[in-house]
DNA sequence: GCGGCGACCGTACAGTGTGCGGAGTAGCGA
DNA sequence: TCGCTACTCCGCACACTGTACGGTCGCCGC
């Protein structure tokens, strides 16, 4: 008696079918399907099981493309960098507005993928991720361009980008807050200001602060323009140190 | 037959001890434990059990005194901010040595603790601690006893401070996976060298910083001179602006 | 044809955060 | 002095994690 005559699986009821009817698993699949997974359900919800069954795949099976989860990470981190738009950087564009485009580009890119706030601490820069170099090597050559020494442009690429990176990451980790609370924008900030008012007391000048920020309350475009006041304030230092190292 | 002369626990064979001969848990004690944990073995080592047992305390005691493991990180973190001495901070310096010292102060704390680069994702800044409270308090007062509007103290602060996370988020990041790698500093350069230098073929620019870089090599040195000089930069900006301000 | 290689997957293991209910104790009002 | 309540602490359980291991199977070079 074989074994399918008591409905147990065997070798004769098996499927059968071939490894080629699922298109075959690719690391830009994995990466980009981290990377929706990411987006839409933030960071703790990237498990290399949800990973797999999202590819029509086992929890395992990524395991031949990507040596650990924090190597996909890493990954998708870099490719977040690839999004960023370089065309029309040129030796053309005013060294200011292109490194500005630059920043913006970055801090966009931070906004729109909020979980990279967490991601960044567990990968470290070091990550030598193509599009990551891709960028940095544009920003060099701004500053390269404008009449900047080497070092003066690592020194100006480097304070530009913490700068950045320090903004951008700080504000994409209260979006990732935000979002994991499953609140509205509105909601948390009715819920969070309280809270806030109450902290402040007993620190004279946070609590003016606060009290001055009520009135005349547009989060975005204050935001914004606070972003670009400060980098504004480091373009200007490193232009007078541009002129410094000329004369 | 009772159950102790079966070799079972019970009543009588229980240890009895009451709950006062260990010292009884506290808030304070649980986030300094979590600091050495963390501090010794990073953040991937904290788990409530292990906190638990460095605590001569069960797996799930801690919960009566903290809400989450994040609020725990929280808390951890905003101990970290309490390390910042602000002492001296006063209108008799000057803002720039006293933006300076407290830029540093967090710089260093947060070399000292590399871990945190991993916790600043997980929690937002939102965090509205009293020691980071504390901190922004000194620094917007720095700002405006040099004379800076409120509104310019603000934008200050947060230039400055976004320069400084960024900066020190990145080293940290790099500190701690050097020391979850296991490697000493100088066998994880040795490695990592020949990799960078084969990933930034292709990037003149980078690539000549890489070579620039091979001679001239003092790592802490320089890497503080960049910091000072980057921050120095954005003190400019920020000087030529509040003279901009006042005329 | 066939041997090896590499992608894929099922299973398993050690570990995670934390909800729940029980136990014991301190403090307090009567 | 006696309850009663509130609170701290703990053992257990549950769902879930990353990933090591070994097996199976299609494909490619010999």
């Amino acid at each position: 008696m074989s074994a399918d005559q008591q409905g147990l699986p065997s070798v004769w009821t098996r499927p059968q079918r071939s490894r080629r009817d699922q298109p075959a698993l690719s690391r830009d699949q994995i990466v980009s399907a981290a990377l929706e997974l990411l987006d839409a359900e933030g960071i703790d919800a990237l498990s290399m099981r949800k990973l797999g069954t999202r590819l029509n795949a086992g929890a395992t099976s990524m395991y031949s493309h990507v040596a650990n989860k924090d190597e996909l990470i890493e990954l998708v981190v870099d490719e977040v960098y690839g999004e960023i738009d370089l065309t029309g950087i040129d030796s053309s564009t005013d060294w200011r507005t292109a490194v500005t485009r630059l920043a913006h580009g970055l801090r966009n890119g931070f906004l729109r993928h909020p979980w990279i706030a967490s991601a960044l601490g567990q990968v470290g820069m070091a990550a030598l991720g193509p599009n990551l170099l891709r960028l940095s090597e544009a920003l060099l050559g701004v500053f390269e361009e404008a009449g900047y020494s080497l070092q003066a442009a690592e020194q100006g690429m480097n304070t530009v980008s913490a700068y950045v990176i320090g903004v951008a990451s700080t504000e994409a980790a209260t979006l990732a807050l935000l979002a994991r609370s499953g609140q509205s924008q509105q909601e948390w900030v009715e819920r969070f200001w309280p809270v806030a008012e109450q902290a402040v007391q007993g620190y004279p000048r946070l609590r003016r602060l606060y009290a001055a920020q009520r009135e005349g309350f547009d989060v975005d475009s204050t935001r914004g323009d606070s972003f670009d006041e400060g980098l504004a304030c480091i373009l200007d230092g490193l232009e007078a140190r541009r002129r410094l190292g000329d004369g």
